[in-house]
DNA sequence: GTGGTCTAGACCACG
DNA sequence: GTGGTCTAGACCACC
């Protein structure tokens, strides 16, 4: 299971860690029932702190996405969801990043170009 | 110039007001030359500190898109096109956004609509 | 003796046999001479680690619950009537239990009638 | 505003200080709108890690009770609440302290004294 | 061996 | 001055 850091992205490290795990089960690649790599092992390899992992993997289990049992391990608990959030909670970050494209002078048509390219990439592979 | 802020959002207040102030140069809403409303009526207006609209400018000037002069009010620079964006830095918060989608189940032809239709209210009226 | 755990419950595993077996004895379904299954067997049913359900035997030995002998397995040695807990032991629990209804927004009469229903399911049918 | 932390007392520190903030919202002595003191003033009175309290606020605020504004402290957001789990989940831990009085050889008489005296201390001075 | 909690202390972000 | 994040490392609880 391949996951970096970007030491340039302002955003914390946990969150960073938290996407990518969540990019790899959007796209199959962590399916139901798939043991996570301990914590440890995880923070070892990225050279950050452990209680950052910890982080992260906790706030995968909150938003229900995989199972952390003491002395288990962590278990991805979904694949494709159906539990989430409200619609404009999804919406809002979709808004925000399509602005930005707008801004940098893209038409409407280059932009849709880009998504479609960028969900390709997303679903590829999965069910 | 209407602006909103939303309490339940969390991130935070400034880049709220940045983001909603970008929203609304990419729809041409504000136009390059148009003068920002002082940091202190946008202040009280939302009821926040005048310290968060402040970083608020200071972070759009830096990104190139208004430009702040000492006792002269801000003025909008920039309706489109930008400077410092990379590729990037623009699919970055895209891809992030579209994993939400994914992880709610929708298909990528339910996505590509909900994207064309949030672009299309973007950029109506745009120039 | 039917045992079960919640997955969802984010008690340990061993924690919650312990209570169920608590709550057997307090309802008199567990009495005094009562041989307990093997920890093997309790373990294979509940598909869980040996060394949880030994556990959960250990605590109640220590409680006094419970009397386990070198190969010839557990036995109940009470059915009422405790030693350990002091006061506030016991009431803390309670007070805890009490102070989720009451942030529920149930009134003190709907609480007791509550307490009520639930505390004559526990000694039904007990000595 | 009197907050204690039990040596003796198995549970993690954090979990503890949540507790005793949420039975102060329920006694009513923390109501809406009031302003929690600095995680840093509760950690030095306690004797404990900033992180430590700084979990306790999150778990709160997760919960919906308080509402933590980055550089602004946090505050209560809820006297008394609706918007809560289901019903076992709130029964669960009832049932557990009622089983540990049962098994200390108390009547359902006495134990519904205790719980109406508990009852009668905690909503005392609500509203 | 796994995750959970806590500490002491640093540095950053926010209002 | 407020909370947020991260580190390095200890010790405990669980399976």
């Amino acid at each position: 299971m391949f996951i970096t850091i970007d030491e340039k992205d302002r955003r914390p490290i946990y969150l960073q860690v938290v996407d990518e795990i969540k990019t790899l089960i959007a796209r199959g690649e962590l399916r139901e029932g798939t043991q996570l790599p301990p914590v440890r092992q995880v923070a070892a390899n990225l050279g950050v702190n452990l209680n950052t992992i910890a982080t992260a993997y906790r706030e995968l289990q909150e938003e229900g996405l995989i199972s952390i049992k003491h002395g288990a391990g962590a278990v991805v608990t979904r694949s494709r969801a159906n539990t989430i959030n409200s619609d404009d909670e999804l919406r809002r970050p979709l808004r925000g990043a399509l602005t930005q494209f707008v801004l940098a002078g893209l038409s409407s048509k280059e932009i849709l170009e880009i998504v479609a390219e960028e969900l390709k990439q997303l679903v590829k592979g999965a069910n």
